[in-house]
DNA sequence: CGTTGTTTAGTAAACGTTTGCGTAACGTAG
DNA sequence: CTACGTTACGCAAACGTTTACTAAACAACG
């Protein structure tokens, strides 16, 4: 390896001025400045991280937590993230929010002896141990969730969103709609949701029909078949998830009713899955890749906490496609 | 911050004594043990991993790179190296291989000065470059491909399973069977798959029908085109992905064709994706959890690298679900 | 020409660990 | 009682940086 000692050696200065020569501080001619950099590019010198670190107390990594990692939300929002950071010249650490909060701050605690520059959390908030852990040097946020008020967020409007789909829905023709919703007692987006689904519902003066699975393909189709229980006339499903939409979509057809002929299906938050069935579903768009990135700017560009705590709206998009269609009876 | 000299004076010991400990050294009775353990405890004390680092030269840092980090199969594998990683005590950095040879050199060489223990390469090969901008410090493998003989790798054989796919497909009674596979030229695993489906149709007297995508969802409908322009007679498509096979099975009912009575389809990864359509995709599976898995297990076994360059061949297990069926006529 | 200010540069002390070396204390054997 | 081996522990020097101080050199100014 070789150390700054070297490059300095080379160029004939000290290593104080090869210091400020890569960190591009003052104090030197322009042509000590030309001496250490042809040194550092004969030695293939890079500094070394480590002591930088040490030193400064601070590191270029970056944490990011999901509830599972391969899940295709998190995906897509750790490639905004992944894209930001590198562009910004930090390093993306990855971790699992696991299951439970303890393990997720076991996690954190790494992540503070690497000193790293901040932490974003996907589809999960900030709980007081989490923030108790990391210390008040380590910046915390959350993307893809409203968090209560007490930490910086970045997220969709959950419950203008819900209400968005629902008011479609509705304008297509449908009076008789469903919602399938993830589970409402663990995940506070899904309640902002349900909420907007309901808001739209009343103000339609129509009655509304709800089931929970847990936004995962498997739970859909039980979860249909209560739903349909309730109402077997339903014209229109809304699921709060894609994977869940899909399910529905496939489900439906396999009951020998057509989509959307017979009945609609909206999904939630556009991931690929949404374009992996037949027909392609509607849904409401997430600016997924955009969240990562501007979840790492967000961090970036707060060097204390002094950040406060007004959760960011990004705005959404109802995508139409073929799984969504008027009813007309 | 509490350092190791906040336990030592707390425990009335030097600060070597309590690194002895802490890193189950020898050299301390078991009342000293004691103290320092209580100490640690009270302090709330962890030691910095950078001031670690930098004295040991050794992080527990593992780099993981993919070519695109949304991507589904990169997902479950990387899924696999964090449980793992986790589970040893070390932390994973998530990077991409990007558009070029030097695009992920450059991540490397930042790997390097975070002194990472190991590098693992998804989808993508080991170059030379890569090697030489690691150094001959840290160990790198790649993962779910089929790496020349040069360095570590750990995939299925590509080959015989496709050779297994292909032959199940004629098992079936399938005659007629075209192939879509990805990009032949610049990815290795696809040469030999092709290879692999060659073999069996050559066997068994068979005309080979093949097109390329490029893996992704988009590609497949033109190729099934293309495919279907060759020979407008075929029984069975074998896709090698998920992705592109879920495009066949949707394309071809759009055609008002039937999956699989008049079509089978058989899918390649066995991702999440395989799920999500209907009828569900019957798919070669690949263990993508367990390749991530074993992936840190042999890089953490290779101290050195003398571990030499076998590459490490898993099972492959063909699924059969709904997309393919037997032919008759 | 002394004084002062500015620019360029070097010296050395940290940052928080690990670890080679030295040594005191204590048994045990001769 | 001396000699010696073993165990438990402390001292201090690294690891590769950054940065406060200091100082030399030089220009500008009265």
């Amino acid at each position: 390896m070789t150390t700054i000692r070297d490059v300095a050696r080379v160029a004939g200065v000290s290593p104080a001025t090869v210091s400020r020569v890569v960190n591009g501080l003052v104090g030197y001619s322009t042509e000590t400045q030309q001496r250490v950099e042809e040194a550092i590019a004969e030695l293939n010198y890079e500094p070394d991280t480590l002591a930088r670190g040490l030193k400064t107390k601070q590191t270029s990594v970056i944490g990011v937590l999901a509830p599972v990692v391969s899940d295709a939300l998190a995906s897509e929002i750790m490639s905004g993230v992944e894209a930001a950071a590198r562009l910004h010249g930090y390093s993306v650490m990855l971790g699992r929010t696991g299951p439970s909060s303890t393990y997720a701050a076991s996690y954190l605690r790494t992540l503070r002896t690497y000193r790293a520059a901040g932490v974003i959390l996907i589809s999960a908030a900030v709980t007081p141990e989490m923030r108790r852990v990391l210390g008040s040097s380590v910046p915390i946020m959350s993307v893809a969730i409203r968090d209560g008020q007490r930490f910086p967020s970045l997220a969709i409007d959950d419950e203008v969103a819900a209400y968005d789909g629902t008011r479609f829905l509705i304008g297509l023709g449908h009076r008789r709609i469903g919602l399938l919703a993830g589970d409402p007692t663990s995940v506070l987006v899904n309640k902002l949701r349900i909420r907007g689904y309901l808001r739209a519902m009343t103000e339609a003066k129509l009655t509304p029909v709800l089931e929970s699975g847990n936004s995962l393909y498997d739970s859909a189709p039980p979860a249909l078949g209560r739903l349909l229980s309730q109402d077997a006339g339903l014209t229109a499903v809304f699921a709060l998830s894609d994977e869940m939409a899909a399910a529905v979509v496939n489900e439906v057809q396999r009951m020998g009713r057509r989509v959307p002929d017979d009945i609609s299906v909206l999904g939630f938050d556009n991931t690929r899955t949404s374009q992996h069935v037949h027909p392609a579903l509607s849904t409401i768009a997430q600016p997924l890749e955009r969240m990562g990135e501007l979840a790492v700017e967000r961090l970036l560009a707060t060097q204390d906490l002094s950040y406060g705590p007004a959760p960011r709206i990004l705005p959404h998009r109802l995508i139409e496609r073929g799984s969504t269609a008027t009813f007309t009876r």
